[in-house]
DNA sequence: TCCTAGCACTATAATTTTACGAGTGCTAAT
DNA sequence: ATTAGCACTCGTAAAATTATAGTGCTAGGA
């Protein structure tokens, strides 16, 4: 258990250091505190044989360590509101109710990115939420058909069909034939519920079936795959921390960014509230903190994230989450 | 003008320094041809005198200057035949007849990206040649749309829109004037003739015409001014070439690669062959070359291009990009 | 018992020094 | 024209030097 003064020079390393980026000294904190450099420094050991406090060398200054961001991010962090400044540009956005719910999310968090300087994420729904809304076949010429499908949470994907002497007729069937069979089934299902309802009948009733439910097959299935619902916002911002200055981290971070594996955890989580994984508890890197919250409309759902340097400036980025979370909630 | 041994020494200057990434010394070039490391100087100091070469410093070995590299690129180069491996990864996309063009494209340039490490790119064919071939309105609650436009090219884009106490009815006739009035318009011209066409008629006979006019606009200038049919892989192979090894350039060309603008400047170009913008010929970066040719099927039309360091391997990028947009053209 | 002034100590960062090697340019001989 | 030979240059790497910003510890004072 921490004293009082203990817990004080915790928050003033954390926070010293997620401004100055440097080791923090007990010279600089004992100016904060009414008593000596000695005393800091004799407090600085405590906190460092718990854990809580790194050196980068013998004689150095302190660091938190990952279980010291998160002592801090429990017990000290100060929920406090939004600043002025990031307040009025956010709402700027809320305040014109009319944009669509994704437009919005899109908006904020680059608003958010470029503030903050930290990377933004969104996360679609699962794709095994989405149902099949309805699907349309557009023909482009005569031998390639754009077919197109839509979840009932407003989510489209399109894909070209190449198709060989086709009749215009047999695509027209068999979209209305899954139009009537299969909506409102998990995307994820789709693929066996064309196989073992839709493939029977349009056997019988449709001449080139076999292309044709191969075709459709293709599109659904690449649907599930691409799960194209990620997007991630200021990449580049990474380029921009100290801490990622040599390359190596990058190329790492940058891997991990394009893995959907690793991202698609961040959405597995399943507090609603907001969630700090903090160096190794996530699956990025050793150096980056993500950030993230659950939103759910009445209609639709997802999950936000800031991924930013473990030296993130955490009560500015909750605050910012929160107050996205909550407007989207309330105004959607 | 050159000599033939003068040319003989800049293109083996310029094929080892691709491949070590360093200054080329007089000894190792003398190795290949049989005269003197002293005879070598001789002609490298010449080279140098004309531009063609640079010194790191005044005793280094030489690299290629931008000139350099242009002399190699328009008189040295040898057009061979793709290597072996590289057709084999390659023949695999075109010999399967099937697949569609964009994806056929995607998969050859995710494969030269992975095979030589350079980013490539797929630039789509510009927004004004794209007419628009048909719109789709899917309610996805009793509030939003998701609208639909698909051009004849294929390309689909969608945008939901919220709308407050709407008649289903009003959506689909404004839809269907829409199909009927202006199918065929070119993308950017869209906005303008919705205005001065349908937005008269719907005036009549839409109830909200208002804000159904206001929502179809926002679709269709999203459209164009969306151009999302840049698309670049392999961004992170940047971060394996030794020149891009610090931040600040690496920096540069990420911001250059999300700037559309500098991107679109590829596409503008006339020339229907392949085409090499090295170093500050491109907009890039100095440091960077950019190697693009057009291709157009019969439908269909676009750029293709490979993005890596100036230092490019130019013999095996040009033979790998013919290959791609001959199969294209030759296929679709 | 807690606090703190003071001092010895230590690692880093910045600068200088040294040594070496890889390369050039030039000269003189072929 | 070519080339062997040599002096010279610069960069890199390692070692030595200095300065400094920090610590830990001790001993005396509240």
């Amino acid at each position: 258990m921490l004293t009082k003064r203990q817990e004080n020079i915790l928050k003033l390393i954390v926070e010293h250091y997620i401004k100055l980026a440097k080791p923090i000294s007990s010279n600089l904190i004992c100016k904060k505190l009414k008593c000596s450099s000695a005393t800091v420094r004799n407090e600085m050991a405590v906190l460092e044989n718990m854990g809580l406090l790194e050196k980068t060398h013998t004689s150095s200054g302190r660091v938190p360590s990952e279980e010291g961001y998160r002592y801090y991010v429990d017990n000290l962090m100060e929920l406090k509101k939004m600043n002025a400044e990031d307040m009025l540009k956010l709402q700027m956005i809320f305040k014109n109710q009319q944009l669509p719910l994704a437009d919005c999310i899109t908006r904020s968090l680059q608003i958010i990115s470029d503030m903050t300087s930290y990377a933004t994420m969104i996360l679609g729904s699962n794709s095994h939420e989405n149902l099949l809304k309805q699907i349309e076949a557009i023909p482009i010429s005569d031998d390639t058909i754009v077919a197109i499908v839509i979840t009932d949470k407003g989510h489209v994907e399109h894909k070209e069909m190449k198709l060989e002497n086709i009749q215009l007729d047999d695509i027209k069937k068999t979209v209305n034939l899954i139009n009537n069979l299969i909506v409102g089934t998990p995307i994820d299902e789709v693929s066996v519920k064309l196989e073992y309802e839709v493939k029977p009948i349009i056997g019988k009733y449709v001449v080139q079936h076999e292309q044709i439910y191969n075709a459709f097959y293709n599109v659904f299935s690449d649907f599930s795959t691409k799960q194209s619902d990620i997007n991630i916002v200021g990449r580049n911002k990474f380029l921009e921390q100290p801490e990622f200055s040599n390359i190596d981290k990058i190329k790492n971070i940058f891997n991990k960014l394009d893995d959907r594996a690793v991202l698609k955890e961040i959405r597995e989580e399943d507090d609603n509230n907001i969630k700090i994984f903090i160096g190794s508890e996530n699956n990025i890197d050793d150096d980056v903190t993500v950030i993230k919250t659950k939103f759910s409309t009445g209609k639709e759902e997802g999950t936000l994230a800031i991924v930013g340097p473990k030296r993130m400036d955490y009560e500015r980025v909750v605050s910012l989450l929160e107050f996205v979370k909550e407007n989207i909630e309330k105004d959607y």
